[in-house]
DNA sequence: TAATATTTTTAGCTTTGTCTAAAAAATAAA
DNA sequence: TTTATTTTTTAGACAAAGCTAAAAATATTA
């Protein structure tokens, strides 16, 4: 398998969460800013290798084959993301661009051992779930922090958005894995919700709320 | 750079210590297993870039700044072999493939943190010296053992030749870095050695001799 | 030195993954 | 239910990196 059919499969498996009755060949093209007649192109190559269901304007879905593939391809990612933050160091916002090129390194001995290195980590530094060796995820019983109701205490186990600008953001608030958040007041008008982390009081914007998984 | 250029600049790299009058076309489609059309047409691509001289017919060097680049490369390769050897568990015979993708994954943070975390590293699993982060190279005073008088204790400290093959041979009669070898005998007709390693007797050929480093 | 052999380059073609522009299908709106 | 809009596909082209076959340059040998 090519890194560029890695990527499709990746952003696929992805989006397919979203949206269950075929992921649209514009919303892939989005994700990996291309053009929707190449996103066509890839899509009928993969339908010959049977790691997708395919038909013409009616979306696309992933066969069982494509859907362990693509797991393996997130689990990679993730576990080097646990490797380039508690090994060597990076911050939860600089491991996504590394990470994207080494998932596609081709070695299933290379993968299991770093799994063992790292003592078979559970989740990524952004609490996303990692597949393990048969891709089997684990799940967490989480909820967004916008979900929660005034008075709870409740603590931080992932984000939503990975983006760089959001993870910076909550680095500045000092909001990390473990953070934990109760939630003293929230605005009806505009969702903004009062939370005192650290013994402070901060005001969020609904947006930052609801990207923010907590338990 | 692409990882193709990159493959290029490293096996020309290695060539030059060989053939310090200009690296032959044939040469380098001979070690990339591809055609001398597809080199010439690579080492067009990579005049243009500055990263090479060269000039039809004549053979090809390296400029500064490809040596450089090279160099880099060989940084690469050789401080992920180090990581799969010692942190990950691979034997010394099973690292090459895997750090030959491993050494393209292009981030300065990645590739310094790694040394870091490695301790500095100064040669690879194999004996061969690892550049720097300014692409400065250790060196070691060593020999092959093919020139080592009779009745010389030494000490094995790299493998010219790496391949699996000769790997698993020196596995096979432990002779690993480290190895004290004293040399027993000489046969003048054929280059046979008769060495002691590890309180036994072994014969071995003058290939043998011939890649193995000792100090 | 002339003839032969080897090496290297050129010319033109292939594949992969991309693109643009135009056509076709599906969806939304009037 | 037509018309308009959006989405998707097709057709044809391009760049990268490779190939084959033939031509050109260099090296070897008689």
């Amino acid at each position: 398998m090519t890194t560029s059919e890695e990527n499709y499969l990746k952003v696929i498996y992805h989006l397919s969460n979203l949206s269950p009755k075929g992921v649209n060949t514009n919303a892939i093209a989005g994700m990996l800013d291309t053009k929707a007649s190449s996103v066509t192109d890839m899509l009928k190559k993969l339908s010959d290798k049977e790691l997708v269901n395919y038909q013409k304007y009616q979306g696309v879905f992933l066969t069982e084959k494509g859907k362990l593939s693509a797991k393996m391809i997130v689990r990679n990612h993730r576990l080097w993301e646990v490797f380039l933050v508690e090994k060597l160091g990076f911050a939860w916002d600089e491991v996504h661009e590394v990470a994207e090129e080494l998932e596609h390194i081709r070695s299933e001995k290379l993968i299991n051992q770093l799994d063992k290195f790292l003592n078979f980590p559970s989740f990524d530094p952004h609490g996303d779930p990692i597949p393990n060796a048969k891709g089997e995820m684990p799940t967490i019983a989480k909820q967004l922090l916008s979900e929660i109701e005034i008075g709870s205490t409740i603590t931080c186990v992932g984000v939503k958005d990975t983006s760089v600008d959001f993870l910076q953001y909550l680095n500045k608030q000092q909001i990390s894995l473990g953070t934990n958040i109760t939630v003293l007041e929230k605005e009806a008008f505009d969702g903004t919700i009062k939370i005192e982390i650290n013994h402070a009081v901060l005001v969020i914007s609904d947006k930052i709320a609801n990207n923010l998984f907590v338990k």
